[in-house]
DNA sequence: CCCTGAACCTGACCGC
DNA sequence: TGCGGTCAGGTTCAGG
C-alpha cells in the first residue's frame, strides 16, 4: 500500500513526537509478519530513541544502542494514540513511550515487517544491495541510461527495481512514465538518453508533490494522526482506465504487467 | 547476471 | 445474504 511518498509522510508523522523518549511498555501481538518480528524488540525498554529516518521504504528508529527497521508492506500503517485507545484489528506491535503516547503498528496483510538490526542499519541483508534514493544525486539520468543498457526488461518493471532505485512503486511508476511520455512496455534498454532525463525528472516531481501533499490515500492510506493524503486528486492515469487522457483526451488502457496493473495512453506514450 | 512467476495474507468488491 | 473469483499501494525467492 505505502509508496516512498505515503512512508516519508508517515516517518514525518511519527518522529516530532518520539524523538528523545523511551519506551515503557511493549507488546508483541503478532509476530508473524513477512518475517517474524525480532525478540530484541521487547527488550527496547528505556532505551532512547535518537531519531528516526528512512532509507527505500525502510522507516529507521534509531535508538542509543541500535535501529529497528520498520516496513509496512502493502497494507501497513503506524498510528500514534494515547495510550488508553482501544487497540485494532491487526494492531501487531504496540510501544508506549514515556512522554506518555502509544505507537500502533497495524498491518492487515503482514507483509510487513518489524526487525532488529543492531548497530550498522546499513549492512542489513535487506538494506545493503539497495539502489541510490530517488531524490538524491547520485539517481540522475547518467546513471539510470548506463544502468539500463542491454536490460530486456520493461521500463515500467526496471524502475520498480529496488536494486536500480528505490521507493518507485507501481502508483508512481505508471504516473512519472505518463509524464515522461515513455510506453510502459518499451523495454529499458531501448529509451533514449533525452527521455531518462525527463524520466528522472519526473520521478523526482511526482514523489516531491506527492511527499508535499501527505501522500496519495487510494483506500486505507491514513498518516500517523489519522488523517488522510490529498494526492490522489492528481493521479494522472492510476486508476483511470476507460476515461480520457488528460491530454489528448484518448481512452486509457489498463495492461498487467509482471502482475501489477499498468495504466496508461497509448497515444502520448510512445 | 537477468528475467519471470509464485509466494506471503486479509479484506473489499463484483457478479451471480 | 452468501459464495466464489479477482484485485490491492511490496518484496523476496526459486528456477530457468
Amino acid at each position: 500500500m505505502p509508496e516512498l511518498p505515503e512512508v516519508e509522510t508517515t516517518r514525518r508523522g511519527v518522529e516530532p513526537h518520539l524523538v528523545g523518549q523511551a519506551p515503557t511498555k511493549i507488546q508483541v501481538r503478532n509476530g508473524s509478519l513477512r518475517w517474524p518480528v525480532s525478540p530484541e524488540v521487547e527488550d527496547l525498554v528505556d532505551y532512547k530513541l535518537l531519531s528516526v529516518t528512512r532509507r527505500a521504504k525502510y522507516i529507521l528508529f534509531n535508538f542509543e544502542h541500535g535501529t529497528l527497521l520498520v516496513h509496512l508492506g502493502m497494507s501497513g500503517s503506524l498510528r500514534i494514540v494515547s495510550p488508553n485507545e482501544p487497540l485494532k484489528k491487526h494492531d501487531h506491535v504496540v510501544l508506549e513511550w514515556t512522554g506518555n503516547l502509544s505507537l500502533r503498528f497495524n498491518d492487515p496483510r503482514r507483509f510487513g515487517c518489524v526487525l532488529w538490526a543492531g548497530e550498522s542499519w546499513a549492512d542489513h541483508g535487506l538494506i545493503k544491495n539497495l539502489g541510490p534514493e530517488p531524490l538524491e544525486g547520485e539517481f540522475n539520468a547518467d546513471y539510470l541510461f548506463d544502468k539500463s543498457r542491454s536490460r530486456k526488461t520493461s521500463i515500467k518493471q526496471f524502475v520498480m527495481d529496488g536494486n536500480v532505485v528505490v521507493g518507485v512503486g507501481n502508483i508512481y511508476a505508471n504516473e512519472a512514465l505518463f509524464m515522461s511520455g515513455i510506453s510502459p512496455k518499451r523495454l529499458a534498454g531501448n529509451v533514449s538518453k533525452a527521455k531518462m532525463v525527463l524520466l528522472v525528472e519526473n520521478i523526482r516531481f511526482v514523489l516531491q508533490r506527492s511527499i508535499d501533499q501527505g501522500g496519495t490515500t487510494l483506500r486505507d492510506f491514513l498518516k500517523a494522526d489519522g488523517s488522510p493524503g490529498y494526492f490522489k486528486q492528481q493521479l494522472n492515469v492510476y486508476g483511470r482506465k476507460g476515461l480520457p487522457c488528460v491530454s489528448c483526451g484518448h481512452e486509457l488502457k489498463e495492461i498487467r504487467q509482471n502482475n501489477r496493473s499498468t495504466v496508461y495512453c497509448s497515444k502520448c506514450q510512445r
